[in-house]
DNA sequence: TTGACAAGTTCGGTAAGACTAACTATATTA
DNA sequence: TAATATAGTTAGTCTTACCGAACTTGTCAA
C-alpha cells in the first residue's frame, strides 16, 4: 500500500502515507523499516523517503496489476469507481501472474467491437439492464 | 475456510481440518473455539464438530461466493482448476456484494449463445489462442 | 479389560501489525 | 535566532495467528 502512495506522489512524507493508509504513525515508521530491509525504499530517520530501483519495479508491478483489477471492475462489470478502487486493493495480492494475464487479454477481448461496432462491456451493460427490470 | 471443509465434508475431525488447512492442531482448535462463541459451530473437547444453523447459512453464504468466482476463473477466462480453486479462497472474502452479484450476472451473460448459438467465453477462447501465435 | 497409540488440548513462545503516550528532531515564523 | 508547532520516532501494550512440546483423552485390538 505504501508503494501505491509513493509511486502516484513522489512526495514521500510520513504523515501522507499514514494518511493514505488510514494508519497510525508509528505504523508507517514500522512499515517503512521494514520495506527497507528489504531495500525497497531509501529510509533515513526524519527524512524524505524514496523507492529504490528494486523499489520502483515491485511498485510497478503492483500499480499494473492493480490496474487491470480495476479496470475489470469499472469497465467490464461496470461497478462503481470507489467500490472497484477498495477492492481491487484488497485483491491484487491474491491473483497470480496467470489470472492477471487471462484477465488483461479479456478486457481487450471485451473491449474490442463487433460487426455491429458494439463491445461486448456495452452488450454486458444492456443485459445487464434488461434483466433488473 | 473451516467452514469450507465441513460444508464439503461432513465428517468434521480436527485432523482432517489441519490438514485441509496446512496449519497445526493447536491451530484448529484455537479457531474451533473462537468460531464456537460465535455460534457458528457445535464443538465440545473430543467431540465430532459440526455447523449450528447459524454457521451453515454463512458457510452457504461464502460457498456461494467462491462458487461464482471460481466459476469465473475456470469458464470464462479459463484458468486452471487447481489456480482457481486457490485464488478463489483468497478473494472471496475481499469481495462485497455488488461486485459478486455483477459478477454472476456477468458469468450468466457470458453463457448466452449468440446468433451463432455461440458463447462469449468460446469467443475468448479462440480470441486468446489467436492473440498467442 | 487394559494398555498403547492416535487424536485433541494446553501451555508457552514468536512474529506481524496495529495502537497510544511520551519523547525527539525539524521547520517555521515572529 | 529562538520558541513553538508539526512531523517523526521510541517504548510499551494488545490482538491475532501461528508454532512445537508436553500432556490428556478416547478407542481399538490383543
Amino acid at each position: 500500500m505504501i508503494f501505491n502512495v509513493l509511486a502516484n506522489t513522489e512526495v514521500a512524507r510520513s504523515k501522507d502515507i499514514a494518511e493514505a493508509l488510514g494508519v497510525a504513525k508509528p505504523s508507517v515508521t514500522g512499515a517503512l523499516k521494514a520495506l527497507s530491509d528489504k531495500k525497497l525504499v531509501n529510509y533515513t530517520p526524519y527524512g524524505y523517503v524514496t523507492l529504490t530501483e528494486k523499489g520502483r519495479k515491485q511498485a510497478a508491478v503492483i500499480a499494473a496489476k492493480h490496474s487491470i483489477i480495476k479496470s475489470f471492475f469499472v469497465d467490464v462489470l461496470g461497478i462503481e469507481q470507489e467500490i472497484a478502487e477498495t477492492a481491487a486493493c484488497k485483491v491484487e495480492h491474491s491473483l497470480g501472474p496467470e489470472i492477471i494475464s487471462k484477465l488483461s487479454k479479456f478486457i481487450e477481448f471485451v473491449n474490442t467491437k463487433d460487426s455491429a461496432s458494439q463491445t461486448m462491456a456495452q452488450k454486458f451493460s444492456d443485459f445487464y439492464n434488461d434483466s433488473e427490470s
